[in-house]
DNA sequence: CTGTTAGCGCGTTCAA
DNA sequence: TTGAACGCGCTAACAG
């Protein structure tokens, strides 16, 4: 590659008029400008970003940690905080901390080092509070993703859990339903605390039973127990992988949904209204919370001082067959 | 952040010796080390990625640019390299071309601009010839991710589309099929023009309508005519939005899958055993495919000469109830 | 075994 | 309107 000395030379002017060319950072002559545009595109230059940023002391780059890319949720999140920074024209790194704490920390140092003007952070279910007060202390303009932390002064994107669970859990109480059932998952994740709040939340007079808990096995044999029981009319999945967990337990028992009973989830499937039972479904808006998470972190890159901010977006209840079609009046 | 120097000064060595106990480039006596380690802790020093990148010209980063970060087949190789860069111990800075050409070469630029040690690249559609000189002409390392291009003299990694498809035809031949039609898609793009030769290859002497072109709703009301015609017996999809929009003519048409039609898909959705009607399906190892274009990419840049490789990841066959709940000799 | 020094490629004073 | 020169933070000769 050809450097800027190499455009110097055969435009026949200094590095640095070619570098105020190059930024538009002080007025050059037209005959001057044109010479060394000229020289630009003989020598096929290109500015090294590496160099630019180590003297700017700014990359145009972001960081984004999550625990893991395959979720789909994350994948969504992914997709818009891809978009948005491309839009602002930055520059995007990857890392995942597979839920893992130290490789947390790990991934957040490798981003750090590299410079990153900033980052985005899904934290991991037991991630260190050295990490946040390290990066506070840096003052490393961060925004936490998806997972919440009220304590917590950062800039926030999240969705409404609470709300959008707790108008489900009405929906299905209004319908009849009085013997319910989550499957909330790790309660150390906030995501699915909040989940369960909600549910809370809209359970009214009626009864629901708590499955929680890291071990999908144990969820599952949990959940085993309660649906031999049969006094459960309706189930509720947290999350992606445990409506999967609940679906697999109510085939193995025999349940169908929804004759035998009501089901629904937040965060499950892509649906086609071909397939059969159709999930009753609270799903988020992935790629905008990532494009928002963006959004608040370009605004505090530019205004270290601003208050941080925390952003619930709205979570959108989908009815289907799942609860429409049971009758807890059975 | 503290720097080199601080370190140095604190330790009272030089800026050589810090460096070269970071690095152990060199023997250093263990009492020096020693004050040197424990200045860094002291300093909370960490190494600039950047001006080491700068002086080594190498950044232990890849980049990996794909058409559509959210396009769920795209989803799954993204986890993969990002699996497999991590565990290399490499950064991964990631672009997406939304299949413009154009856009695909800014996106090239800039992650050249960064100077990522080398490139995972999934072509756009129309992506122009210039992009791929320009990568050979300056060496830059680069593996293609899913596209295939036989003329192309570089590293390649993508699945076997046409023996899958091929065995599928076949076992619809086999199951008495005689009027099949397969959506197609664009067929400018490799990997459906492979899909759609694949069913050449076992179509036999069975008959089958090829509907292909780039535009989602001409597609879908030259399906529409097709069911109408009521002749077809069988319908594959290319592709997981052909898959959507072959399902969406079918329900508008009433035709009801396995009774009425068959169906299948390469790359359709997530399926649960609960749901009906489940779907006969090729299912492509995404993860894998990322993972081996980390693997390829890192031997070319540890060796510029090799010859490139063209690997093949095998696809799989998932028999299901829209294929085998259907008799061709109704 | 350790230190001094010359850049990597660029942006940006300060002078002219 | 332009150029010379310094330094961002680091690695890698070269010297001692």
């Amino acid at each position: 590659m050809s450097t800027i000395r190499d455009v110097a030379r055969v435009a026949e002017v200094s590095i640095s008029t070619v570098s105020h060319v190059l930024n538009e950072t002080r007025p050059v002559e037209p005959a001057t400008r044109a010479r060394v545009v000229a020289a630009i595109a003989e020598t096929g230059y290109r500015r090294d970003a590496l160099a630019r940023a180590l003297r700017r002391s700014r990359t145009d780059t972001i960081g984004l940690v999550v625990s893991d890319v395959g979720e789909p949720a994350f994948a969504g999140m992914i997709h818009g905080v891809e978009q948005a920074v491309g839009a602002l024209d930055l520059g995007l790194v990857l890392a995942s901390s597979g839920e893992g704490a130290d490789r947390e920390d790990r991934a957040v140092q490798t981003l750090l080092n590299r410079r990153v003007d900033g980052l985005i952070l899904a934290r991991a279910v037991e991630s260190h509070d050295s990490l946040l007060s390290q990066l506070e202390r840096e003052k490393s303009p961060t925004v936490l993703l998806d997972r919440i932390y009220p304590s917590v002064a950062l800039d926030q994107v999240g969705v409404d859990n609470r709300s959008a669970m707790a108008e489900l859990v009405q929906h299905l109480v209004g319908k009849g339903h009085r013997r319910l059932a989550i499957v909330a998952g790790d309660l150390r994740v906030p995501t699915l605390a909040e989940r369960l709040a909600g549910v809370r939340d809209g359970i009214g007079r009626a009864d629901v039973t708590v499955l929680s808990g890291v071990d999908g096995d144990a969820l599952r044999s949990e959940l085993d127990m309660l649906l031999r029981r049969g006094e459960t009319t309706a189930i509720i999945a947290s999350s992606t992988p445990l409506a999967t967990i609940a679906l697999d337990a109510m085939m193995a028992a025999g349940l169908r949904t929804p004759d035998d009973i009501a089901f629904a989830t937040f965060d499950g499937f892509d649906q086609h209204p071909m397939f059969t039972p159709s999930l009753t479904t609270i799903r988020q808006p992935a790629s905008d919370i990532g494009a928002a998470a963006v959004q608040l972190l370009y605004a505090r890159i530019g205004d270290a001082h601003r208050k941080p901010r925390v952003e619930r977006l709205q979570a959108t209840l989908e009815l289907r067959d799942s609860t429409e079609g049971y009758s807890a009046a059975n």
